[in-house]
DNA sequence: CATCCGTGGCT
DNA sequence: TAGCCAAGGAT
């Protein structure tokens, strides 16, 4: 019954689906983990040259172990949640260190590196490894939902019905279930999209149980992610501070971003001169954050690793 | 299980 | 333009 599904999937994939370095046959599972994490979140354009440096810079977790967690971070970028980048040098270390470099080609194996949760753990089995396993990411569950239950939208969480009614469309063998997760995959990224799907160029348009039920609104109302004030978006700010110096940010320079005291951009930059640059320093101050924000952003910076703390004052970790 | 955690392109 | 939202994970 689900034949005909695998088929104008797969077909429509294997002729549409973007070019990505990471699809390549010749890119290393590493390369695979590296993109899956970085892809956690955050769109592929502007994970592409970031992956590309990545990857010429540490071409195998050992390369990447070798490095200080702070350098992670820095070659991160501004990819968003950093933590992420923390996390992959973790898990590098585990790769080289308990895996003799190479990574676990089993789910569960996969499962038990830093940073690697159910997702990524399928999408690494399955496109570094050929393995079947189901993946189920924000795309394949919107377009099971529209498909098969005849829903606008997914659940606003992963529910069990969800992971059973995925296993169940999954091709029984390895390669066409390989095809199939990637297939559905680039199907709710490119098509069947959160906002006005590409209804006309879908291979399922006809099998599709939301436009036979004359595409209903969604059930409820996604609840946007706040950012104008919050922790958040001083944590970024501070973070971007940390990327940008080269030394120790001194903390009386960071605690006068949070004054409402007028920092112009010479003392600022008198004061941090060679260890950060002045637009990043600009953009914190811009924001104004409450002295007692700012101690929390960094308390919080500092309790998940992502600064230190030094004499000369905030640091990325070595 | 709900909340927290960055960032910037797109509509 | 202001929101929406993107190949999630950890707690």
């Amino acid at each position: 019954m689900t034949a005909k599904l695998h088929g104008a999937v797969v077909r429509w994939f294997a002729t549409e689906a973007r070019d990505l370095p990471w699809r390549d046959p010749r890119c290393s599972p590493w390369g695979v983990l590296v993109s899956e994490v970085m892809l956690q979140q955050t769109p592929v354009v502007r994970v592409l040259p970031v992956w590309r440096e990545w990857m010429e810079r540490w071409p195998r977790a050992a390369d990447l172990a070798a490095e200080s967690p702070g350098e992670a971070v820095r070659a991160w970028g501004r990819l968003g949640y950093p933590r992420r980048a923390l996390r992959l040098h973790a898990a590098a270390t585990v790769i080289a260190t308990e895996h003799d470099g190479e990574l676990p080609d089993s789910e569960d194996g996969l499962l038990a590196l830093p940073g690697v949760g159910g997702y990524t753990a399928a999408a690494v089995a399955a496109f570094a490894f050929g393995r079947r396993a189901s993946v189920v990411d924000t795309n394949i569950r919107r377009v099971h939902a529209r498909l098969v239950s005849g829903d606008a939208l997914p659940a606003p969480a992963l529910t069990a019905a969800e992971r059973r009614l995925a296993e169940a469309l999954l091709p029984d063998d390895d390669a066409t279930s390989v095809r199939w997760n990637a297939g559905v995959m680039e199907l709710g990224a490119l098509i069947c999209t959160a906002r006005s799907p590409k209804c006309s160029m879908c291979p399922v348009a006809d099998e599709c149980a939301w436009r036979a039920a004359g595409e209903p609104p969604p059930s409820y109302v996604p609840k946007g992610q706040a950012w104008h004030g919050t922790d958040r978006q001083v944590r970024g700010a501070i973070m971007a501070v940390l990327r940008g110096a080269s030394r120790p940010v001194p903390r009386v320079v960071l605690d006068g971003l949070a004054t409402a005291e007028p920092v112009t951009a010479e003392p600022v930059t008198a004061l941090t001169e060679g260890s950060a640059t002045s637009p990043e320093l600009a953009r914190l101050h811009a924001l104004a954050p409450a002295p007692e924000q700012l101690e929390r952003c960094i308390a919080g910076l500092l309790a998940d690793g992502l600064a230190v703390e030094l004499t000369g004052g905030l640091a990325l970790p070595h």
